[in-house]
DNA sequence: CTGAAAGCGCTAACAT
DNA sequence: ATGTTAGCGCTTTCAG
């Protein structure tokens, strides 16, 4: 109750209740003995130093140099409400799909002193509410999410939150916040127009299994059907694999489609992955691309460019996503007006000699 | 200073200071409100369920769901010393390199509620260190390399922070704390015993400009040197690449290599991606790989036991340092002993058709 | 322009 | 087994 109760000379010999130890590390309060300012006079120096005159500036920011001083975020955020922390939940971290959008996120967030969180949420949502829920504990001052979310109480909790949320990598109607993606289902179409334009008449897919993967098969398939090349969607040859989908899983994927003895002169496979795993067993079996069949990829990795023959593809700017929703996030924490909630960044056609 | 001046029972018309709105959210207290209980019994609950008796438990869990409690670990973090969160510092987030170790860690460590931050470093050291003070100052229980630090100051700035510190990917004889990795002079050494092994006579490199890539070529030369292959480095021709190297580039360099007018017959690519560069455009040009050419590569990519003829390559356990450095800094976060500080997780040699 | 006080939401230390 | 109290290190608010 007694706030040091007579202000002795002596050292007082009652002893101050208890104290918790500090973790030895440099303060500002610190810093503020060393330069002869109050506490408060550091803070602005490091978060607001146009309100400071240049020679104090300078003392303090000699005083923070001598002693070594770094800042304590987690006190800085907790005090502030703002942690300068971004979240991003990817599918799968090894797939280079994201890893353009996550790159960019880091590096554009970096340069304005932001840093990212990355949670991996695997393609089901079983634990998306737990990591979700451990991301937002952290208190981030915006959350990416490379993908629609799911469930209705991972959105319900989202909101709730109020922190900004910016889903990529797909369109919805009913986003939570903020959205910047392109359309699986208008993807599909365009690659169901390369084959058809080039007259091919016995289209297969290969498709991998995630729900994206299955939009553009929907689109793939109407579009078909609607220039008249197949009649029902069951008219399509499909082998559908699990996600994540790579190399060998084409390979092997294009065998199946062999064996069930079709007769394809037009292939699209939802990624560059399985699309080069064709390629490669195309050629052992000296099937000839693109005279024999036509072949179209989706995502336009690094190495389609070189595979020969040169794999024709669906380009989407991963690292544009990356950007726009760092762009959207940092101006929101900062209150500035979003630019756009909602972007359609579209998709390029890149043609090359498979197709 | 007066601390609520006359306890009256009227409503004090006397401000009462100022206060600060919390955020609005809902805390331990809110909580422990409806829970009839203490915070600290909340806190508890969450944080050492085994020390309270089931009832209690049940009881107040039933109110954290019922108001939608999410804690605020910042408060937490603060509180007590321990964020739950790790850092991470790669060169490259787009490397398919890193990948193994990124996802390996994010992995093991969110099975025990702890969160990645991810940090960019580049292959140049400029602002390594602002952003390990970045890291450094949000608390973080570990901060995870994917190489050796670099500058005496980064090492200080580390080794003072009191955090512990795994280096990756690397030895050194000076780790700042611990280490995982293995041996680049051995990883080019091995490589060279392959291709003079299969009888080479004139070898040749294709190699990037990172400190690590370098110190396989030295031990590559080194190997070729002690076996009679050269009599001395410059009698290796070399194109050399700058970081990070992309398939175009393996392919360019091939291209440079024989516009030099090198006669070879064994080729090293320092990384896969550039072997499979060098591998297409052996093929253009209509050498036989191996039987004119030998191929080998390093880091044994998801796509290099599929390309033809499938790469020979050096396999390095990515997966397995993640996991590694996430056991150590959990170890130690949990005050248990640590398994071993310094380990050296080797590397296997793949042999496959293209040597 | 600078400083004092209060408190962000939580946990550690002590007390019962 | 549970509650009380005092901070963790910072920023906000208000007063000069």
């Amino acid at each position: 109750m007694s706030h040091t109760p007579i202000p002795s000379d002596l050292d007082s010999p009652i002893p101050l209740r208890r104290t918790r130890r500090g973790s030895g590390r440099t303060t500002l309060a610190d810093v503020a003995r060393v330069a002869g300012v109050s506490a408060q006079t550091v803070s602005r120096v490091l978060n607001s130093p146009e309100t400071v005159p240049v020679a104090t500036l300078e003392h303090v920011r000699a005083a923070i140099a001598q002693v070594r001083y770094v800042p304590n975020r987690l006190a800085g955020g907790l005090a502030s409400g703002r942690s300068k922390l971004v979240a991003a939940l990817v599918p799968a971290i090894a797939s280079p799909v994201f890893q353009e959008t996550i790159q960019a996120l880091t590096q554009s967030l970096a340069s304005k002193g932001y840093q990212l969180m990355l949670g991996e949420s695997g393609y089901d949502d079983a634990d998306e509410i737990q990591l979700l829920e451990n991301l937002i504990s952290r208190g981030p001052d915006g959350i990416v999410l490379t993908r629609v979310v799911q469930s209705e109480l991972a959105r319900q909790r989202l909101a709730s939150s109020g922190i900004p949320v910016v889903e990529t990598w797909d369109l919805t109607d009913t986003p939570v916040d903020m959205l910047i993606g392109f359309s699986h289902e208008d993807v599909g179409s365009a690659v169901a127009d390369i084959l058809l334009d080039r007259g091919c008449q016995a289209p297969a897919l290969i498709s991998g299994d995630d729900p994206r993967a299955r939009r553009r098969r929907t689109g793939f398939v109407n579009r078909l059907i609607a220039r008249g090349c197949i009649g029902r969607e069951s008219d399509l040859p499909v082998v559908e694999i699990s996600a994540p989908a790579h190399f060998g899983d084409g390979r092997r994927a294009f065998v199946a489609l062999m064996d069930k003895g079709c007769h394809v002169d037009g292939l699209h496979c939802s990624t560059d992955a399985l699309a080069l795993g064709a390629l490669i067993e195309a050629r052992e079996r000296n099937i000839a691309v693109p005279d024999q069949l036509a072949v179209v990829g989706f995502g336009d990795q690094v190495t389609s460019a070189y595979t020969s023959p040169a794999l024709t593809t669906v380009r989407i700017d991963g690292r544009r996503m990356g950007q726009l929703a760092a762009q959207l996030i940092l101006e929101r924490a900062e209150g500035k007006p979003v630019s756009a909630r909602i972007q359609n960044v579209g998709f390029e056609v890149v043609q090359r000699a498979s197709a």
